[in-house]
DNA sequence: GCCAAAAGCTAATCTTATTAACCTGTGATG
DNA sequence: CATCACAGGTTAATAAGATTAGCTTTTGGC
C-alpha cells in the first residue's frame, strides 16, 4: 500500500476546498476521506476529530481573508480602500462559503490559537482602511466593529441566498459601500 | 399509559426553547424526547424530521423576531424608530440565539412557506422604519438590505463571542445606530 | 541493513436519526 | 352504550457517521 503522503495542512485545505463545494454541514470525514483516497480512520493521524478539522478550517479562512483584504488593499486610502478591501472580502466568502460558515461561531481557546491569530490579521486589514479617515480614537472600535458587522451581514446573507427579491444584489453593495464611506467621513469629531 | 398531549407547535416551541438553551447544534432528537417526557420516535409523529424542525423553528424565529421590531417601532418614526427597530432586533437575537441561529442559510420552499412569510413579516417591520426617512423609492432596497446586514451581522457576531477586545459592545451598537441614521438622514437626493 | 515512529488499514463501538410494526386511548358515530 | 378508526405512543430494527483499538507496513536516520 503506497503512502498517500498526507499531513494536516493537507487535509485541512481538502477539507476545506470540499467544504466549499458540498457545505461544511454536508462536510463528513468519510467524504473527506474518499476524496483523499483514504479511509476514514486515517485523517485521526493528522487532525483530532471533526470539531479540530473545522477550528483548522477556520483558522486557514481568516487567514486566507485576512491576505485577501490586506492585499487589495495595499496601495490605497479613503474611499478607494473601503471598496477595495470590502468587495475582496465579499469576493472572498462568495468563493469560499463552506470555510467561511467554519468561522462562525468558534471562538479560540487561547490567545495564541492560530485562529486567534489570523482573526486579528484581518482585523488589522480592516483597521488599516480607517486610517484614511479622520476617525477619532474612541470611534475607531466602533467604527472597526460597524464594519465589520456590515461586511459580515452582507456577506453572509448573500451566501445563504438572504436577499430573495428585487434589487441587483451588486448594486446594493456598491450602495452599501457609497453609504460606509460618506458615514465615515462624516464621523471626525 | 397516558398521553402526552403534544403537537407539531409544541414540539416546535420546546425545540426552540432547548436550542436556545444548548445552542443548536446540540439540539438532538433524543434531548428534544427526554425534555418533552416521550421516547424519540414519538416525535416523528408530529414533524417530518430534523430538517423539518429546523425550518419550523426558524419560522418561528422570524415571526417572532417580526412581532418584536414591529412592535418595538410602533408609534415611532425616524431616529427613534431606528434605535427601537435595531435594539429590538438584537435583543432578540440575544436571548434566543438557537432559533435564530436556525434562520440561518435555510431558504423557503415555495413562496406561501411560513418561513417566507415570516421573513416578509420582517422585512416588513424594518421597511417602516424607512418611512421615517426621506429615502427616494430605488435606494429602499439597498438601504433596506444595508439595515438587515448590520442588525445580522452585529448580532449574530455578537451571539458567536465575536467582538473580542476592550470597547463595550452595547456602546458600539449605539454607534451604530446612530452612524446609520445619520447616513440615512444624508441619503434624500 | 536495522529500528522506531509515522501513516495506513480493518474491525469494533457508540451515538443519532429514521423507519417499521405494533398497541391503545379517545372521540365521533351507529 | 358499543364500537371503530385513527392519532399519538411504544419497542425493536436499520443505517449513517464519528471515533477508538489494535495490527501492519512504509520510511527516514543511523
Amino acid at each position: 500500500m503506497p503512502r498517500a503522503g498526507l499531513d494536516p495542512a493537507a487535509v485541512v485545505a481538502a477539507g476545506a476546498a470540499l467544504a466549499d463545494e458540498v457545505g461544511l454541514h454536508q462536510l463528513t470525514m468519510g467524504l473527506l476521506a474518499e476524496r483523499l483516497g483514504v479511509r476514514t480512520p486515517s485523517l485521526y493521524k493528522h487532525v483530532a476529530g471533526q470539531a479540530d478539522l473545522n477550528q483548522r478550517i477556520a483558522a486557514l479562512a481568516l487567514s486566507e481573508a485576512a491576505d485577501a483584504v490586506g492585499g487589495a488593499v495595499q496601495g490605497y486610502a479613503g474611499r478607494d480602500a473601503l471598496a477595495a478591501a470590502a468587495r475582496a472580502f465579499r469576493t472572498f466568502v462568495l468563493e469560499h462559503p463552506g470555510r467561511y460558515t467554519a468561522t462562525i461561531g468558534r471562538e479560540p481557546a487561547c490567545p495564541d490559537d492560530p485562529l486567534a491569530t489570523a482573526g486579528r490579521r484581518l482585523l488589522d486589514a480592516f483597521t488599516a482602511v480607517l486610517r484614511g479617515y479622520e476617525v477619532a480614537e474612541p470611534d475607531v472600535d466602533h467604527a472597526l466593529r460597524m464594519l465589520r458587522s456590515l461586511c459580515h451581514g452582507f456577506a453572509t446573507l448573500q451566501a445563504a441566498h438572504g436577499f430573495q427579491w428585487s434589487a441587483d444584489v451588486d448594486e446594493s453593495f456598491e450602495w452599501l459601500i457609497d453609504f460606509a464611506d460618506r458615514g465615515l467621513r462624516a464621523v471626525r469629531p
